[in-house]
DNA sequence: CATCAGGGCCCTG
DNA sequence: CAGGGCCCTGAT
């Protein structure tokens, strides 16, 4: 599908922003079949609003402390002046561009021992840039599954049920809608080689199709109502939940489960050792950073992710299995 | 060649 | 609330 029609506009995120370290996350896999891409200065990635798809590249016209964003949507068909400040809209919410820092940054300026680490990434929001379906699917084929097999699983996924779409002389994917899977056979799932996980994917897809599930109204909740409701859906438990609930509900105090190989690079990360017990970092985080929990462990852990891209950082690399 | 844990979760007892 | 089973892969 050829998005070839355009319209731009410019946002304003509330100061300070830092372009790169929102629109790029290290720490996340990248698969072969792109859903978005990113190099210093420009994002693009396919943006599912409502049932329409379309094409949204972002520049950076500003600097961190006078953000300013150089969007662009590409479509096809027509675009209402009422859909276009929906998709602002939409766009401020995921990007957390209205988000206000200044508790955070305070926190920040009192942490002597990661001030160089918060200082450097000021105004770096987290990164949600899929829909609450999109990024479910995400969270399931990273359960049970090293690096390498979360793509596998998930290019293959892409492969068979994914839209193509061109806009911007680059080719994107789009995670397909949930009634597009909801009647697909289980063992066609399978056939995929994502194991079990196709009897989630199947019935989430289901739930979603059938709005048994509302983002819109998960956006509402406070966060413990809101893991409620999410925990509650086949196939998501307490890890899946954090994710949810950080990235796709931007609640910035969820530090409440700790997966294994998260285990052992926290360890590493606080307190230089290998391994410290689960309950003894969730007791210091939580109270060094409250609210922020974590909000504070993201901005760690991908600054970590982005040394490992120019320098070998040997204890790291053993625990990211590929 | 076999065995096993891995970016968890469900189900059973 | 503990523990077994689950799909598949790459590591050992």
């Amino acid at each position: 599908m050829k998005l070839n029609l355009t319209k731009s506009f410019i946002l304003f995120p509330k100061s300070p922003f830092h372009f790169d370290g929102t629109f790029h996350k290290p720490s996340h896999f990248p698969n072969n079949l792109k859903l978005e891409d990113w190099e210093p200065g420009i994002y693009w990635q396919s943006l599912r609003i409502g049932k329409r798809l379309f094409g949204l590249k972002i520049k950076n016209g500003g600097t961190t402390a006078k953000p300013k964003l150089l969007a662009s949507v590409f479509y096809k068909g027509s675009l209402s002046h009422n859909e276009l400040e929906g998709i602002k809209k939409e766009i401020s919410w995921r990007f957390e561009l209205d988000q206000d820092f200044r508790a955070f940054n305070a926190l920040a300026k009192n942490d002597k021992r990661f001030y160089p680490v918060f200082k450097k990434w000021m105004g770096m929001r987290n990164l949600s840039q899929y829909t609450l379906y999109e990024l479910l699917i995400i969270a399931v084929v990273l359960q049970n599954a090293t690096v390498r097999r979360s793509q596998q699983m998930l290019d293959a996924l892409i492969s068979k049920y994914g839209i193509k779409i061109e806009f911007d002389k680059k080719v994107f994917y789009a995670i397909w809608l949930p009634e597009d899977l909801s009647k697909t056979k289980e063992q066609e799932l399978r056939d995929l080689r994502i194991g079990y996980r196709a009897k989630f994917i199947k019935r989430l897809s289901g739930d979603f199709a059938n709005k048994k599930i509302d983002e819109f109204q998960l956006r509402t909740l406070d966060k413990e109502n809101a893991k409620k409701e999410l925990i509650k859906l086949y196939g998501i438990g307490p890890e899946s939940a954090r994710i949810l609930l950080f990235e796709a509900l931007h609640h910035y105090d969820v530090f409440d489960h700790i997966a294994p190989w998260q285990h052992k690079i926290y360890s590493m990360l606080f307190y230089n050792k290998k391994l410290v017990p689960t309950n003894t970092i969730q007791k210091d985080i939580l109270r060094q950073y409250g609210d922020y929990s974590m909000l504070t462990v993201h901005y760690i852990w991908e600054d970590i992710f982005w040394r490992r891209k120019h320098e070998k950082i040997d204890w790291l690399e053993k625990e990211i299995r590929l």
